[in-house]
DNA sequence: GCGGCCGACGTACGACGTACGACCGCGTTG
DNA sequence: CAACGCGGTCGTACGTCGTACGTCGGCCGC
């Protein structure tokens, strides 16, 4: 009975395409369909339409071609978006590890906040478990670079990574969670509250709730004056990079 | 144009629900359906089952009720999303506040992800926004207590708590997705590894990447001596702390 | 020149969320 | 005590999605 879950994508499958296990033939090869021509586009879409406008149908459309002419080199859906994140990986800058760690690591971020805001989608995509892509192996082995030689042990390296990338995440999604709500609502994140603020009142009394009241308030004018989230990563960045130092100094003391 | 997004929950509709704005009528009172009980199905066939087998159909079908009467309490299904949120946020201990700020606020951390690793399908929901909903706004001010009067401006409690907050839901999610994987390929984590590792062998080989692929293989063996979610839990919290603690320790100094 | 195979795709099925309007039984009113 | 209206119930149906299946046509190797 539990054989099949329908949400996921099959690993193996998705890994068959990722690493091209199949070379194209010598007949498509000239034009035609291929991953690449399809990935391409329903990462276009996604990037301007959002997952929710992604489908298949839609893709072939994109294409000029049926909508099951798709699934000649995609197994699903599911896969398709894994090869569209592995993608994505693949372009982003692989920034030169220079400075000390704390630079080097500090740039990561920034890179990965940056290919967050340029595909929106990957965020709500993200959801299962990453699947072993050669562009994500590629960015993995290139983060870890920063955080090498600095008296680590291999298993704190991947620990370190792991904590600034979601830290990273975590961030995006909360920036994104504003562009979305601006999108659809037409109004500004600030102007929102605005509106809102009465009603809330009603509720939300100084009160009953006095601490969440009098902060909700001060972090909402920051909001209003249109830096919350940036804030919130910023603020983030630097704490956790101060507490990662604690590590590197200990290490660096008693080797 | 920008005026219906089929994905997302009218916030001003959950909104109502989330505040009891209707009080339940004479005639309904007694037995027969509620908001309550529908949203108690909906978390417990999510809890067992996982979002994607949470139907409308379903929760009608768990109530003994037809498809359709669950639209006479609920506005539609993102609603019903929110209000499963809203209320599991309600179910948590709201442990008392004792220790230092860093005792508490570790309890904070380790509260929530208790009601990650209970309600797993939240971490897939939680895709937009949080409406702000009566629970969630209880459940802000209580976490505001572990961080007030240490020093810190408002605007900083906020970033705090939502540093160490969306850090608990990074981890849990890494956590979830390996049961995920176990629930689908039978197998656990290590084995899945093990059944892999001649596979990325072929592809992910030591001189093409040297560092993820040492690195990878040692964070991989903690997998299988099975804590790898748990490290990474716990190493982050106490980064995250200790980077807090370098703000605290200065606004200490310069009041 | 020809047979077979691979890429393309039209049709169709079974989910899903939910709009619509009909039913029915209760509480209230004359 | 009877008639009415309304709130709660739900069967049907529509549009959308992913995708299984079978077919067709043209190109490549012989």
């Amino acid at each position: 009975m539990a054989s099949e879950r329908k949400a996921t994508a099959d690993p193996a499958r998705s890994l068959a395409i990722l690493w091209r296990t199949r070379e194209p033939t010598s007949r498509s090869a000239g034009q035609g369909l291929s991953v690449d021509r399809i990935v391409r586009a329903a990462i276009d879409i996604a990037d301007a339409e959002g997952l929710d406008a992604l489908t298949m149908r839609r893709v072939g459309e994109a294409l000029g071609v049926g909508t099951m002419s798709v699934y000649t080199y995609v197994p699903g859906k599911a896969e398709l978006v894994d090869v569209m994140i592995d993608t994505a990986y693949g372009e982003m800058p692989r920034s030169a590890v220079e400075g000390d760690w704390r630079a080097r690591l500090e740039r990561i971020a920034r890179d990965n906040l940056a290919l967050y805001q340029r595909h929106r989608w990957m965020l709500r995509a993200e959801t299962t478990r990453p699947v072993l892509g050669p562009h994500l192996v590629a960015k993995y082995d290139h983060e870890l670079g920063a955080v090498a030689d600095i008296g680590l042990t291999d298993v704190e390296m991947d620990a370190v990574l792991t904590l600034v990338l979601g830290h990273v995440k975590s961030s995006a999604r909360a920036a994104s969670e504003v562009v979305d709500l601006e999108q659809e609502t037409g109004m500004t994140d600030g102007q929102w509250w605005q509106s809102h603020a009465p009603w809330l009142e009603t509720f939300l009394t100084a009160d009953s709730y006095p601490t969440a009241s009098r902060v909700g308030t001060a972090a909402g004018q920051q909001h209003g004056a249109a830096y919350g989230p940036e804030y919130a990563f910023e603020f983030g960045l630097q704490r956790v990079l101060d507490g990662i130092s604690v590590v590197v100094a200990e290490r660096a003391a008693t080797p």
